[in-house]
Parts: structure tokens; C-alpha cells; sequence
RNA sequence: GGGAGCAUAGCUCAGCUGGGAGAGCACAUGCCUUACAAGCAUGGGGUCACAGGUUCGAGCCCUGUUGUUCCCACCA
């Protein structure tokens, strides 16, 4: 057998593995009527950024997901691409062009959306290479890319079809306006953050009259845009005032006051300037008042031609001089300090600025319908459950959604104006006459759709939609979608509708949500706090499957996890521990098929029965989406039942000079280890495979062989027990020659008590290894003359270990008494328990039972504790 | 204002449908026991935030309290 080297070394492997997978064409989805399909759509990262934490965390979960989909026999798709990520990928862009001097502008459109295609191109294949690193087993010749061909035809379809049944308008409304990538947002694309502002108190004096209005705001500047002042209609104070005409300061024109409900009498003064340009709740007022609308601000935030003598300052220069032109004429009031929830744009952090705007809107009222439907009967299900309420609440409340963005970097608005006669042409391929009056002098819009208009219909666009392609067929439905809580809305509510809206059909059946990874101190991960963690680093230190253990073990569905790099190393360790196994297993093996032995012994029975039940359990755990969990038990039973154990356990035999129970013992040491290395293969992909390749086997790759099933023929219940009393006995003498600090090297004799004699006679030869005896004496009675002799107790057995020098009569009875009021404590607990007839007529028989059990057990550890003590009493 | 999560060992976290609490790291002691010192054995350490309730039985279910984090809405 090969020689492998003493620590595992994950880039000598990694590499090389994914390298025969991508030969073998394992990764790619087949369309195949004999098997289910299973589909999974990667949540395609932006084209142009790096793989961080967050994607490999997600990813990580796919590729498990779709890895044991995979080996269970399904035709798995994991469907890859990315995003064109309108924004931001245009900000880099600009970054790059501000370097060398330039503006988008200087560039023009045509040229400047040329330069995003080759940034595109330059760093679109880092991000896949990096998914690439960490195992990602996606079917890369259907790799797509938001902005495609497909997809694009895809795009255009929908906004024509939306538009044609009155889904999609264009109009004029208050929206998020983000000064500093000049573009409108839609709601989702706004953060709210607390800040420390101002709010200022300011005069409006009264037409014809000494009184005035104190109005109070945070953003004085768009004072300059008020046409009205509101007040409450109940407001007593007031109610002579309405009706009548404010001046407003520093503009000089005559406002009207009007009431209003929406004014709150206990806020403030009770009276709000309304800005129905600048501020959504005013321009609601406004239209029930008919208020002008007189925007003040341009694209940018600068004060625009409307501002008068303010015209051209940016919007913060503007406040500043207001306020200071405010106070000479002593219409200041005062000024409070007052924290408020600001909106920032989501990409580039500035304040946004509500902007009276013509943009497009989804109308959504209609789309949520369904969308929410299909979440309350079940068809989509949350995990966890929870966030179905999120995701529900929020699509209860939604308002229209603004797809317009007045950047250059995305797919551009499929609708043409007509110049004569102003008609709006919206259609699938571009026009050549109006469609109305038939002249030709059209121009197209010049804004281009929000990013997430694309990846709402990724699901099915990806599979050729809107041709009825082979694959959309096969592989749609999607199974399921996973990504983080934070994108719940972005992206999965926008899915869920327009799956229901184009499809008719739900684009998956489970969104599985996962939380964000933090730092080690539970902070988000940022450039600016310069705490992320690069998992390309990682997989280099640690090797890629160390890192996706650590994203995977110890979470739970939906919660936070913080990243330790002790983790990783612990995950390093422990891909080492089964590179090691596996050396061992395969020093030893002289067989070269992979097939259980005729007859089984004591600890190859237990050795099955455990990992027959450690099979069902994962098993089920993963159909939970339990992936944390599942993890920790193959993590378990490798390094403890089968290392620590089972592998000791057959050392003894290896050693022996019975050649067929040698072979019986390599036999099941590789077949064992080549079930674990299945159930560890979604996991830990790398290792796993390289392993299973040395390791006699049929087929070509361990990735798409099948993955273990419960058998009942494995089901060895009497000898799991058995060999447990041997393991017992053999704790607990190595916990009494611990406590007398004896070194291993020492061997004494063991002298057993019990009445399961056969069970430790098969068993002895475990006990001279691995408990370690000079000779081991096994008897149904304890020997007359005990005096000299350590004794270990079990619940099966009495053990004698001679020892003259180390015995302390009165510390041995010390520690024989403490064990005593444990076991007795205990049994009284149990006993009391199963005398209670509530409690042996209402719990269920498996409890009840299982209580009987513990008390015999207990009973048996009592009398043998009990004759211990006699013993040494009498001695005493 | 509405909603949600979290609170378990020194640290970071698991604990699946309720049946006397686990892991990793850290700590202590002893071991190079020829797969692995990135290891082995053994051990110490927890009023499961607090107060009630349901139940034969609660870390788990219900109510409330405290602390903490987040989401949504937003009063100028």
C-alpha cells in the first residue's frame, strides 16, 4: 500500500482532488428521468468582488447540501454565476477612472459601460476561482452571469410583461435619493442610522398680522422648498390660522397653513413645515392639500435654481447658511439637540435625500398576494420557521418598488420615448417607429433597472427562461435557496413573487437561512475596521476542509456565528487525527477489496451497530437542515469511537498470530473507514477523497458513491452492551491507576469479579492492552483474600488490581463510600421515579423503561460497592 | 411604536419531538503506549439570567422581569 506522510498536508491534496473531479464531469447536473432532480442556485456574488467569510460560510452549507444530495442518488445541480451588482461595481469603476483622472462622464456611456465589461472580465473569474478553493462542487458549464444574454432577454421579458398587465409604471413619487451615486434607491437599499443632529425651532411669520408659526426641523434647508405649513384640525391653538398665509423666510412666499391629521399636537410645537418635494409624509400632505411641489435640491444635493440666492451650495453648506441668515433675522428660535434615525444609501454610506422623481415602480400589492400565500400554506418553507414571519410582515406592508437607477452599469430600461408625440414605447426589441404615431424619432431611457430586478428571476432565468428549455423542466422548482437573514428581503421575497408571478410556481421549497459571521469579538466584518477574515488565507493555513468544519459545526439555523481561528485549527487537528487513522488502517491492510469478513467478533459488532445508528441519526439531521449537528456526531464517532476505540481495540488483533481474525479486523477497519469517509465527504470533501482513492474500492470517486442507509442486519444491540462492560472495566481501571499516578509502562494483574464471565474472558485481551495488565484472571466469585488490592468497580464487574504498596485501606474505603452515596443517591432518585404510578402510567413505555434499566444497573453497581465496602471494613 | 433572537463550564458555543447537561479551546496530573505530541489517558470546573406557572418530570413548554443584540416602521 502507499506511503503517506505522517501529517496531512491539505495543498499537496486540494488542488490535485478538485482537479479529478472537474475531469470526472461529477459536478455537473444531469438531466435524467430515472432520478429526482435536485437543484440548488447559488446566490450569485457581485462579479467583481472577493470571496469573503459570508460566502464562504454560505457556500459551504450548499455545497454540504448538494454533496449529499448528491451521493443519495438525486441528479444534483448546484447552478453557479454572478451578479453584476449594478452599484458598486460602478463605483469601482469610477474609483479606478478618478485615479487616472477621469470622470464616467468624460468617458461617455458607450465607453465607460465598455471599461465595466473589461473590469469584468479582468476580475469577473477571481471570485469563481475562490469558490473553487473551498470545494465548491457547482456544475461550472452552466455557470451564468446576470447580465448574460439569457438573463438579459430574461429581464426584458418580464419588465415588458409586468408593464403590458399594469404591474409596472412609471410616475412621478417621492423616492430614496442617493446624492453621491447620483441614483434613486428603492426602501430595502436605505439603512437607518441613529445620529446626533439638531432640531431647530423657526419663526414663520403670519401674513397681515404680529403672530407667527414656530415650525421645527432637522433639515432646514429644504425650507426652501416649503408650500405649506400643517397643524393638527384639532389643534386649538391653531385653528384661527388655518386658512390663512405664512411668509416664508429668507423665499418670501406666501404658504398656506393647512390642517392635517397627520400632525401630531404633542410633538413639537404642533406645527410642520411641509416640504412636499423633500420629505414622503409631506408629499402625501400635499396631494390631499394641493400643495405645490417645488423641488430644491438637484441630483447631486446641491441647491438648484428653486433655491434662490442659495442656488449651487451643496445640501450641508446650504443648512449652515440658512441657519446663520436665520438667526440675523431673529427667526431662530432655538436649537435642540435631538438624535435621529438617518437614512444612509447601502452602498456608499451617504445620507440619503427623499427627492420627488419620475422613476419606475413595481406595483406590488398584487405580486404579494401570492407571494405571501405560498408561505402561509406551507409550499415555501422557512428554516427556521421564524423567519417565515419576517419575510410575511414585511410583504404585508410592502409599498411599490422603484427599479429605476440612473446608472450606466446594468440592464438598461427596455422602454422608448417618442418624440412627437411623447408616447412611452415599452417593448421586447427596440422599435424602430412609435408605436402610437409611427414616427421614428425614439430615444430609449437612459436609467437602467435595480440589480436585484435580475436576480429575482435568477432561479429560472439561469435555467433559460423564458425559452421552455430542457433544463427549466428538469431542475425547476429549485429545492433550496440558502443565504443569510439579511437578504431576505433584497432577494428572497422578490424571488418568491416573481417565481409565482412568471413561473406560476414557486421558485423553491426551502429557504434555509444561516446568520452572519462575525469577528471574535461579535462585531460585523469590515473594510473599515479592518477585522475581516480571508478565507482564501485560512484554507491556506488550515486547509479548505478545516475551514468549512468551522463554518459548519457548532451553529444553529439562523443564528450568528463568530469566527475563531482556534477553530480552524481544531478542525486542522482534527483532519489530521483521520489522515493518521487512515494511515494506520492502511499500514495494515494486505486485502484489496473492500468487503466486511464472514465472521464478525465482539468489537467488529460494536464497531457496526454504532455506526449503523450514527448513519440513521446524520441522516435524519441533515433532512432537518441540522447540518451543526450532524457535524458533531461524525466529528465524534471518528475521533472517539472509532479512533479512540475501536482502532485500539483492533491493535490486538493485528498483533496476533490468528491470520484470519487479522484479516477479519483489516476488514472491517476498511470498511468502517470507508463509511465514515462517505459520511464526512459533504463535510470535508478533500480529504475525504483523497483517502477513499488509496483505500481498496469500486467506482471512480468517493463524491458520487452512495451514501450509507441504516441496515438492520447491523443492529447488534446484546453485543453494543457487551462490549460496553469490557470498555467500562477498562475506564475504570485506568481511572484508579490515574489517581495512583501508575504509568503505563507498570502492568499489574487484573483479577475479575463478575457473573458475565464469558463477556470478559472475549474480552480479556482488550483489557492486558489497553487497561494494562500483566495477566487477567476472570472468575464468577472475588477471591477470599482481597487485602493487598486496589478494587475498581463497574456495574458488571468487580476489579482487583494487586497492588500492596498503593493501598491505603482507610482512602480506599474514603473513595468507595463517596461512590457509594452517589450510586445509592442516584438509585433512590430512580426508584422514587418509577414508584410514582404517574410517572410509569403517563410516560411513555421507552422512558419507563429505560429508567428500569438504569435502576438494575445501579443495583448491580450497589451490591458490588457494597461488598467492596464490607471487605475493606473488615479489614480496617 | 411593532417584532424577533440571545442569556448554559474561565472563553466561544451545541443541546434535534420535555426524561437528571455536552464539545472545542483553556486548566491540572500522568504518558514519546511503534497511526497521530496537530497525540493518548485521567481529572477539576455549571443554582442552564431571575421569578412564577404547566407537567409524574423543565435547560427545553407558558407568563412576567432584567440584561443584551438585531429587524421593521418612523414624529417634523
Amino acid at each position: 500500500m502507499k506511503e503517506l506522510p505522517k501529517i496531512y498536508n491539505p495543498k499537496e491534496v486540494e488542488d490535485k482532488i478538485y482537479n479529478m473531479w472537474l475531469e470526472g464531469g461529477y459536478f455537473k447536473g444531469v438531466i435524467d428521468p430515472n432520478k429526482k432532480p435536485f437543484t440548488i442556485v447559488i446566490p450569485p456574488p457581485n462579479v467583481t468582488a472577493q470571496l469573503h467569510i459570508g460566502h464562504a460560510c454560505d457556500d459551504t452549507l450548499q455545497d454540504i447540501l448538494i454533496r449529499y444530495k448528491r451521493m443519495q442518488g438525486y441528479s444534483a445541480l448546484w447552478l453557479p454565476g454572478t451578479d453584476h451588482a449594478g452599484i458598486a461595481t460602478q463605483i469601482k469603476v469610477e474609483e479606478k477612472l478618478r485615479k487616472e483622472g477621469l470622470t464616467r462622464y468624460d468617458l461617455g456611456r458607450e465607453k465607460f459601460v465598455d471599461e465595466v465589461w473589461a473590469w469584468k472580465e479582468m476580475y469577473g473569474g477571481r471570485i469563481i476561482s475562490q469558490l473553487k478553493k473551498l470545494g465548491a462542487s457547482c456544475d461550472w458549464s452552466r455557470e451564468r452571469f446576470t447580465m448574460d444574454e439569457g438573463c438579459s432577454k430574461a429581464v426584458k421579458e418580464v419588465f415588458v410583461s409586468l408593464y403590458e398587465k399594469g404591474l409596472l409604471y412609471k410616475g412621478s413619487r417621492i423616492v430614496n435619493w442617493c446624492p453621491k451615486c447620483i441614483t434613486a434607491l428603492s426602501d430595502v437599499e436605505v439603512e437607518y442610522e441613529e445620529k446626533a443632529g439638531h432640531l431647530w425651532h423657526i419663526k414663520y411669520p403670519v401674513k397681515d398680522s404680529d403672530e407667527y408659526l414656530v415650525v421645527a426641523t432637522t433639515r432646514p434647508e429644504t425650507m426652501l422648498g416649503d408650500t405649506g405649513v400643517a397643524v393638527n384640525p384639532e389643534d386649538e391653538r391653531y385653528t384661527h390660522l388655518v386658512g390663512k398665509t405664512v411668509i416664508l423666510p429668507l423665499v418670501n412666499r406666501e404658504i398656506p397653513v393647512v390642517a392635517d391629521e397627520y400632525v401630531d399636537i404633542k410633538f413639537g410645537t404642533g406645527c410642520v413645515k411641509m416640504t412636499p418635494a423633500h420629505d414622503p409624509n409631506d408629499f402625501e400632505v400635499g396631494i390631499r392639500h394641493n400643495l405645490e411641489v417645488i423641488r430644491v435640491l438637484d441630483d447631486k444635493g446641491c441647491v438648484n435654481e428653486n433655491g434662490g440666492k442659495y442656488e449651487g451650495l451643496d445640501r450641508y453648506e446650504a443648512r449652515k447658511t440658512i441657519i446663520e441668515d436665520l438667526e440675523k433675522e431673529g427667526l431662530l428660535v432655538k436649537v435642540e439637540d435631538y438624535s435621529h434615525n438617518v437614512g444612509v444609501c447601502y452602498r456608499c454610506g451617504s445620507d440619503v435625500e427623499p427627492i420627488v422623481s419620475a422613476q419606475w415602480f413595481v406595483k406590488m400589492e398584487p405580486l404579494a398576494k401570492e407571494a405571501i400565500r405560498v408561505v402561509k400554506d406551507g409550499e415555501i418553507k422557512f428554516v427556521p420557521e421564524r423567519f417565515s414571519k419576517t419575510y410575511i410582515n414585511w410583504m404585508e406592508n410592502i409599498r411599490d418598488w422603484c427599479v429605476s437607477r440612473q446608472l450606466w452599469w446594468g440592464h438598461q430600461i427596455p422602454a422608448w420615448y417618442c418624440e412627437d408625440c411623447g408616447h412611452i414605447n415599452v417593448s421586447r426589441t427596440t422599435p424602430s417607429v412609435c408605436e402610437k404615431c409611427g414616427s421614428s424619432h425614439l430615444h430609449q431611457d437612459e436609467d437602467v433597472l435595480d440589480t436585484w430586478f435580475s436576480s429575482a428571476l435568477w432561479p429560472f432565468s439561469t435555467l433559460g427562461w423564458p425559452d421552455q428549455t430542457e433544463d427549466l423542466k428538469y431542475f425547476y422548482p429549485t429545492d433550496v435557496l440558502v443565504t443569510a437573514y439579511d437578504i431576505i428581503f433584497f432577494w428572497v421575497a422578490r424571488m418568491i413573487f416573481s417565481g409565482m408571478e412568471h413561473m406560476k410556481q414557486i421558485p423553491f421549497h426551502t429557504v434555509f437561512i444561516h446568520g452572519l459571521v462575525r469577528d471574535a469579538q461579535g462585531r460585523k466584518m469590515s473594510k473599515s475596521l479592518g477585522n475581516g477574515i480571508d478565507p482564501i488565507e485560512m484554507i491556506d493555513a488550515y486547509g479548505a476542509d478545516a475551514l468549512r468544519m468551522n463554518m459548519v459545526s457548532g451553529i444553529s439555523p439562523g443564528n450568528d456565528m463568530r469566527f475563531m481561528i482556534p477553530k480552524c485549527e481544531s478542525y486542522r487537528n482534527f483532519a489530521n487525527k483521520i489522515w493518521n487513522a487512515s494511515r494506520f488502517v492502511l499500514m495494515n491492510l494486505t486485502i484489496e477489496k473492500n468487503e466486511l469478513p464472514e465472521t464478525l467478533e465482539l468489537e467488529d459488532k460494536w464497531i457496526l451497530s454504532k455506526l449503523n445508528n450514527v448513519t440513521r441519526e446524520i441522516t435524519e439531521n441533515l433532512d432537518k437542515f441540522e447540518l451543526g449537528i450532524a457535524a458533531g456526531k461524525i466529528y465524534d464517532f471518528i475521533w472517539d469511537t472509532f479512533c479512540d476505540w475501536y482502532i485500539e481495540l483492533a491493535k490486538t488483533r493485528l498483533s496476533s498470530d490468528n491470520e484470519q481474525s487479522k484479516l477479519g479486523a483489516q476488514k472491517v477497519l476498511c470498511w468502517v473507514l470507508t463509511e465514515i469517509l462517505k459520511l464526512l465527504h459533504p463535510f470535508m470533501p478533500f480529504i475525504t477523497e483523497e483517502i477513499w482513492q488509496a483505500l481498496p474500492h469500486d467506482g471512480d470517486a468517493l463524491m458520487v458513491q452512495s451514501w450509507p442507509v441504516y441496515r438492520e442486519e447491523f443492529n447488534f444491540a446484546d453485543e453494543e452492551k457487551e462490549m460496553e462492560a469490557v470498555m467500562e472495566a477498562i475506564r475504570s481501571v485506568r481511572a484508579l491507576r490515574a489517581e495512583k499516578n501508575v504509568p503505563p509502562s507498570r502492568k499489574t494483574k487484573l483479577i475479575i469479579a463478575s457473573d458475565k464471565t464469558d463477556v470478559f474472558e472475549s474480552g480479556k485481551a482488550f483489557l492486558m492492552r489497553l487497561a494494562y495488565a500483566s495477566e487477567v484472571e476472570i472468575s464468577a466469585e472475588s477471591p477470599k483474600d482481597i487485602s493487598d488490592m486496589l478494587t475498581a468497580i463497574t456495574k458488571d464487574a468487580r476489579i482487583f488490581i494487586p497492588m500492596a504498596e498503593l493501598l491505603d485501606v482507610k482512602e480506599e474505603l474514603k473513595r468507595i463510600e463517596k461512590e457509594l452515596k452517589k450510586a445509592r443517591d442516584d438509585l433512590s432518585r430512580i426508584q422514587g421515579k418509577l414508584a410514582n404510578p404517574n410517572f410509569t402510567q403517563k410516560a411513555p413505555e421507552a422512558v419507563v423503561t429505560a429508567e428500569r434499566e438504569k435502576a438494575e444497573k445501579l443495583q448491580a453497581l450497589l451490591s458490588n460497592l457494597e461488598e467492596s465496602e464490607k471487605h475493606l471494613k473488615s479489614m480496617a
